[in-house]
DNA sequence: TCCTGCTATGCAACGAGTTGCATAGGCAAT
DNA sequence: ATTGCCTATGCAACTCGTTGCATAGCAGGA
């Protein structure tokens, strides 16, 4: 399990509650870690009762009350110790993949409005992700060792996209040859 | 939930019983659909039960019986509208992409080892891919509707497989680079 | 001979993750 | 005035997924 060392991360990079916390979730590192505000609620309370991290009610108004949660020394050696321990083989879900190779037992011209929403989705995604770089990142000269590493990361995301884009309009490619000249149609 | 969904294309692509589908998804399927013999077994005995999937018992000497499974009407049904639903949004747990960010804080040196172990199994992954495409469609025409998509599924992994090594590539740079100039050590 | 490993299926318990709902004040628009 | 959205946290119930263990016959090697 990782959520854990997930917050932790986000948390180093800067104090926030539990709500905070879903949003960046949603947005920057939900795109390599995914998490609702249920599971991240109910973490919260666990790394704080074992000590991985310190909170501080903070009052508020014209808006509710939150906690701020920041790491605690215990939460540093645990975030330093699981940096060692090697990765978890990743549990893959790519039900797109899955529907494609579906689509021989059915129509496969079916799937080609989908995949086209995909590809419009991965797009604008990349252009997020373009957009962000050149926000975040104009020098890549004279950033310090959180912001290579960032960008790192970041440069990822965007070969992903990128790569994906292309596989996306081979896989358009396809469909189209397919139903083109639909061979075998089903018994 | 799509685990259904995918045992489903499996079995239609060829019937098999419970232990031949939980290697299946340990070898080509597994590449972008994980599950353990335990999940599998659990679904196709609720499958049966909605009647997606027929059951024969083969009995066999030299090792224990097995129940062979078929896709029944009822199965296909489900599949074709499963095919008409949207995707659902890919949950992505990459584990590495939080290891690296959380390197920021910790000594990004100790991650070396673990980023070129991971390469080192991508680029296995890939050379495995790359002979079964050898292997499977060494005539890229000529391929009925089923096989130009299993072919366009494997294209899109050994893409992913491509990118994935670069992009490790370039966060061992980045990592040698950080490890020379220790810039920012930790407060 | 014993130990390991493969085929084949399954139970039980647990932990992770999702979904639906609840509360509650403030803000903006209709 | 009411409706709906945003901030903020949380409970309860459920499903999904993992881990450890059990059974049981056969094959192969130390």
């Amino acid at each position: 399990m990782a959520l854990e060392h997930a917050i932790l991360v986000s948390l180093m990079e800067r104090p926030g509650s539990g709500y905070e916390l879903a949003r960046r979730f949603d947005r920057s590192i939900g795109r390599f870690w995914t998490a609702t505000h249920q599971q991240i609620y109910r973490v919260l309370r666990r790394m704080e009762a074992d000590g991985w991290i310190a909170v501080e009610q903070v009052t508020q108004d014209g808006r509710p009350d939150k906690k701020v949660y920041s790491p605690a020394e215990p939460g540093r050696l645990a975030l330093a110790e699981w940096l060692r321990e090697p990765v978890e083989p990743e549990t893959v879900r790519h039900e797109l993949a899955v529907k494609i190779r579906a689509a021989a037992f059915s129509d496969p011209g079916a799937l080609v409005a989908e995949v086209e929403r995909h590809r419009e989705s991965h797009a604008a995604l990349l252009a997020h992700y373009l957009a962000g770089e050149r926000r975040d990142f104009p020098d890549p000269s004279g950033l310090d060792a959180q912001e290579q590493l960032q960008h790192v990361v970041l440069r990822g995301g965007i070969e992903y996209e990128r790569m994906t884009l292309a596989w996306l309009d081979d896989v358009l490619a396809t469909l189209h040859r397919l139903a083109r000249t639909p061979s075998t149609p089903q018994d």
